[in-house]
DNA sequence: AAGCGTTCAGACTGTTCA
DNA sequence: TGAACAGTCTGAACGCTT
């Protein structure tokens, strides 16, 4: 939906100006009678239109002529502004509401006409131009097709006097070998595709409209920028829709191109600027959501969500998540980060040795659990008891994962993501905790991390989104009926943008496997309990849920709520 | 200092327009040549300007017409944008570096010259206008004198077209009475008068530069806000420094008149307008400085600080205090109004039978007064004990002053500010008060009321002014030496400023006398403790020090500080 | 690199208010 | 009269896709 994309017919002329530094780009622009036949009939076919106006004759020794001069410079039609409706045989923008692209392959007259005057050889840039457009003293403007002029091009829309005759010695010196020959029966033709070369690269820089500098251009004609803005904001309008101020014979030039839209508006479209080449609403939609899609693409590669440098069809195998699960995952990922850096007051920079590494360890990770869930508002929206259920319950779970999370298997110790530095106060810890935890612990763990991590590819962003699958597990003992229904409905969501991630992550029909396969370590690691016989104590209800209460309650940021302990649902 | 001033020559013409009303005020345009030396010489004398050039021939008969011309049209020199230096016979503004002001009694001619075509009676305003400054088809710019045209006005510096020739005609219907005979002996003079005349209410409606609606003179022209506002922000430039993207010679109308910037403003100055005219950078600060005291004045009078309608010269007796000044006073009188709405919370909705109501009232004036000093910037900067010293000694002072800001006389019962619907708890305590604080109490009060609002006329904000005063009393027992020089400072400060206030809302004469009667009464309210006996224990240190410090602290925010008590002076 | 759209600061204008 | 304001337009700079 772009005009710049390439067009299918790319047979037919192109002269966007680089073609033409390549001398033999010319002979394709000639396209012989039955090529063209073929392109037509290409064309009918394709896009099922209505029997296309041929105005290429067959026979004719002047047929030869108009249609040489079509190649080069195509038709007059094409670039006057009040053709009402271009020929789609030269690669206008399709008459189809389909989003075809105008194409850039053809070329406008109207610059081949003014581009004839620049062969005076000008001593200053802006005597070019000035040359190129006026002439030295120019009457005033004067729409006038002389009949009988001797050069054909001349017939086309410049509103101005014609260039001064200097045209054809000036040309000679420039008109090498490639194009020449090719250039066809007309023998004027010849000097004008000639001309059209030599033009080229003077209007390479200069603005057919008001003769600032030029990069290149810019709807299908050469433009400075400013012009180019002008035509996009007013092209829409119409010159008849606009008034001049003035006579409207406005000499349109770098300092008063301001002022009269009309006859600035005329200009554009008079150089050969078509308003075709701006996009529509629907293309600029249509490409915008193109551009939030590669930012999307770009983000989640940041993310190391997305393979970096994926071809399009490899895109075309998964279903990318859409913005706002990304924003809600970062969002998580960032509460996990931050959970991260909670520490448990009393031990900060005493080495407990006297406290067992094991309520170390896990006290530790639940505290980081509680603070973690404490910012999901599906959480907060829960009772208190229902809250002191879901970690309570699901406490062990919860430790092993985010102890796959923050296990670092190349150094075979666990690591939070802050605090690297001093990073042994939980590291050795962790290998504690699995030496104490139970006999088989530790083969436990390791099984699980390395089904995780390596048979089923879980990275960072996959694992804390199972976390929140485990923390939203409906069937926690003690829940009450209408928190059983919260979480489900908030596991069901994690779930499902879990689902999405690996739909993004995978292709999705791999994400079809390992999604099931995450969710049946999500159920096994319900039956690790019996490994980690000796943690068995954190579930114990005389043991957590105090802990846990204060915990919730302090973190409220109520000071009083833990003086004066109260038994209402949802304090937050 | 300012053009619209009423300038000091009235008797010379004055045509802004109004007077044209008034068909007899031709005659007064018509100057005599007499008239005309006398007022040469009056502008001579009066300024010591050098001798100025005449252009009145003395009997010449062709000079007659010229010289009529001046007196209705002026003379097309000071029209002309070319003339390097209007003549000061025509009022123009003076050559002299005195704020002098440019006159609006003479008169453009290009407006006369233009406005001859406008008798073309015109159906719509438009063509009004188009008529008026170009014809039909006006070739371009000519800046031409035509030697011998029939039409004298003609020879200005108009530079388009002359109007068509119906002009005569339509004329003579309006050349009523007055100003025929007077306007002298050529006999076009006198149809141009008529035309001036008839032009005047024309132009009225249509700016000269554009033809857009025209609300006045602008600048001494008739012209729209737009050419007004152009004019003013590109007339010091001149037009030499600007530069037509044109040709030189754009005819401005209202589509195109903001496009060239050069040749609007040349017809701006060619149809009279005066840059003279624009406020330079010091009349625009003088005249910001009359409006900011302007506004001063009207604050002043709604803070009833000052009579309404005064007289300039009532107004010439006073020195009205600064903006500043008023922004401290007021800022003064809101804290006193917000200390007034202080209550003693355990005391709040219990009418406190069993308290001494003396203990009830004087307590409450202290807190109050206490609230009010803790506001203010100069009472922060004090020491802890400094503070304690100055509440203390002036209690008895600072209760009875805010007795009589408070006490109203038309009742007889104190009333504080807000809270006037449950009036009475704090009335009927004052009067309570004054019974029990001495046998002589209520006389001496009354007396000291009387004689600051009554003989002295202190207003609500004076008193607290006073009030400022008698807290910081630098010669309280007590004050640290460094306490007692920031004392002093802050009292110097709000009796300068007591001061600057009585020069306000008196004549500077008055305030002379009030002035240092007020600071007598400051002194003679020592004198009444020996009336208020039975409170005086209020200023006795083993009562007041522990509830002032107590509240001294609770106010700060500081909840620590009444509990541990700090000895460190000025915890604020 | 070419050629689209987008964004934004700045210039000016002309209206309105005081 | 000036001040202030909102609104328009411009054009340079930038980002993005092909
Ligand atoms: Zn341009
Ligand atoms: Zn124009
Ligand atoms: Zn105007
Ligand atoms: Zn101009």
């Amino acid at each position: 939906g772009h005009p710049q994309s390439v067009p299918d017919f790319q047979p037919s002329a192109n002269a966007t100006g680089l073609d033409l530094q390549q001398s033999n780009n010319i002979e394709k622009k000639i396209v012989p009678l039955e090529d063209m036949d073929l392109y037509n009939q290409q064309q009918q076919q394709r896009q099922q239109a209505p029997k296309v106006e041929q105005f290429v004759p067959l026979d004719d020794s002047a047929s030869d002529a108009s249609f040489s001069l079509c190649g080069v410079t195509l038709s007059p039609l094409s670039a006057s502004s009040y053709s009402p409706m271009p020929s789609q045989n030269y690669g206008g923008p399709s008459s189809s509401m389909m989003p075809q692209q105008p194409m850039h392959q053809q070329h406008p007259v109207a610059q081949d006409q003014s581009s004839g005057a620049s062969f005076a050889l000008p001593t200053s840039d802006v005597e070019a131009f000035q040359a190129m457009s006026f002439g030295n003293q120019p009457p005033l403007y004067m729409p006038v097709d002389l009949p009988g002029q001797p050069m054909p091009h001349q017939a086309a829309s410049s509103c101005y006097s014609p260039p001064p005759p200097s045209v054809a010695s000036a040309v000679s010196s420039d008109a090498t070998g490639g194009g020449a020959g090719a250039s066809a029966s007309a023998s004027s033709a010849a000097s004008v595709s000639g001309g059209a070369r030599r033009a080229k690269q003077r209007e390479d820089k200069f603005c057919g409209v008001c003769g600032d500098k030029a990069l290149g251009f810019n709807f299908d004609a050469v433009s400075c920028e400013s012009c180019k803005a002008f035509f996009r904001r007013n092209a829409a309008k119409g010159v008849e829709a606009l008034k001049c101020p003035y006579e409207g014979n406005c000499r349109i030039d770098i300092s008063n191109r301001r002022f009269c839209k009309r006859c600035r508006l005329r200009k554009c479209f008079d150089v050969g600027m078509k308003k075709e080449y701006i996009l529509t609403e629907e293309e600029k939609t249509e490409k915008r959501k193109k551009i939030d899609q590669n930012k999307l693409l770009r983000t989640l590669e940041t993310l190391g969500l997305l393979p970096k440098e994926l071809t399009p069809s490899e895109l075309a195998d998964r279903e990318i998540m859409s913005e706002s699960d990304v924003q809600e995952l970062t969002q998580l990922a960032e509460y996990y980060r931050q959970s991260a850096e909670v520490r448990v007051a009393e031990r900060h920079g005493q080495r407990a040795a006297n406290v067992d590494d094991l309520i170390n360890f896990a006290e530790l990770s639940v505290m980081r659990v509680i603070d973690l869930s404490k910012k999901l508002d599906e959480f907060r929206q829960l009772s208190q008891p229902d809250k002191v259920c879901l970690l309570k319950g699901g406490a062990l779970e919860l430790i092993l994962l985010r102890g796959v999370i923050s296990f670092d298997p190349d150094h075979a110790r666990f690591l939070d993501e802050t605090d690297t530095a001093s990073a042994e106060s939980d590291s050795m810890q962790g290998q504690d905790f699995l030496r104490a935890a139970g006999p088989n612990a530790g083969h436990a763990f390791f099984q699980l991390a390395r089904t995780l991590r390596s048979n089923l590819q879980c990275d960072h962003h996959t694992l804390v989104l199972l976390l929140a699958c485990c923390l939203f597990s409906p069937d926690r003992a003690g829940l009450s009926p209408e928190g059983r229904d919260l979480v489900e409905e908030s596991q069901v969501k994690y779930c499902m943008l879990l689902e999405r991630l690996l739909r993004t992550r995978f292709t999705v029909s791999h994400a079809r496997k390992v999604y099931p396969q995450l969710l049946t370590q999500l159920a096994e690691l319900r039956g690790l309990e019996k490994d980690f016989s000796d943690l068995a104590t954190m579930s114990n209800p005389r043991f957590v849920p105090p802990l846990m209460s204060e915990f919730l309650d302090l973190q409220d940021g109520g000071s009083g709520s833990a003086k004066h302990p109260q038994h209402r649902s949802s304090p937050l």
